[in-house]
DNA sequence: CTTGAACCTACAGTCGCTGTAGATCGTATC
DNA sequence: GATACGATCTACAGCGACTGTAGGTTCAAG
């Protein structure tokens, strides 16, 4: 039976070792055996449980996303519709992103060409981000745009 | 001479109370005229400041390029390399930030969209996160990829 | 003059980590 | 066995860009 350390499982996955100590703290992560000068060890099924977690997080679901899912992955009922669920909910707000980031890329477009280098009057870059009114379309946010930058 | 609350302030730009607050902590924006009883009152320059610092933000500039652009703006060389400089590498970022949207679209997608609804067996949203194997692509990420999701 | 919404300050919390300090552990080499 | 040195340990502070809370004060309308 194979054991890994912190170091193993972070070359392995691509996660850090201090996101995987973070991840335990989190509870996303069972707490592993420890040698008895207390570093961790690691099995199989701790590799496969990490590397689960880094997909999703790629994917950007959310921490609190991910323990759903895992929950589920651990315990499978025969309704998998709660992980559809939440798998529609993270491709919704992709939706959303990419299109504010296409409006957004538009409008930079218009700004970073605008080809007047070291013209003496206006600056379009300026200008644009101060007058709302030259924009291409009403890229209004929703509230918590941000998040979604 | 038209005065405005910080709540007025909020309902024109859509900036938070908050977060104009935040802003002026920050020094992005000055501190306002006061009140006897200490409430902020702006002015219309208050307000266009806002508005540029909310419309860049929008486009997804940190607050640290915004500093800059307002600092070009404020005082306008004829030479407005540096603004131009700040929107490219903007619209780089915004470039790599739709691709990496783009794939983990795909992704989802196919997640999401697997109708064997009920199947007896497992989830496919389970499935794939848990195999990368199933996975269309490489989306590997750089090492600050989350920064862009 | 009273009410009640808007405003004030100060500070803690959010998310998902990342970085630091200072100590200890494990393994390879002598 | 001794030594060296990288890997690991804990605990906690910090990041960006806000958001939320508590507990108090002020403004404007009726």
């Amino acid at each position: 039976m194979k054991e890994y350390s912190i170091g193993q499982m972070s070359r392995h996955t691509g996660v850090k070792a201090t996101t995987i100590r973070y991840y335990e703290n989190r509870g996303l992560i069972p707490s592993p055996a420890r040698t008895r000068g207390g570093q961790r060890r690691y099995d199989e099924a701790a590799l496969e449980r990490l590397a689960f977690l880094r997909h999703a997080r790629e994917l950007g679901f959310g921490l609190d996303d991910i323990a759903d899912l895992m929950a589920l992955a651990e315990a499978p009922s025969e309704d998998c519709e709660p992980a559809h669920e939440i798998a529609r909910k993270q491709l919704a707000a992709v939706d959303r992103r990419l299109t504010i980031l296409a409006q957004l890329r538009e409008e930079l477009v218009r700004m970073a060409d605008a080809d007047d280098p070291g013209h003496a009057g206006k600056c379009r870059v300026i200008e644009v981000l101060g007058d709302h009114r030259l924009c291409i379309g009403a890229h209004d946010l929703p509230d918590d745009a941000s998040q979604m930058l």
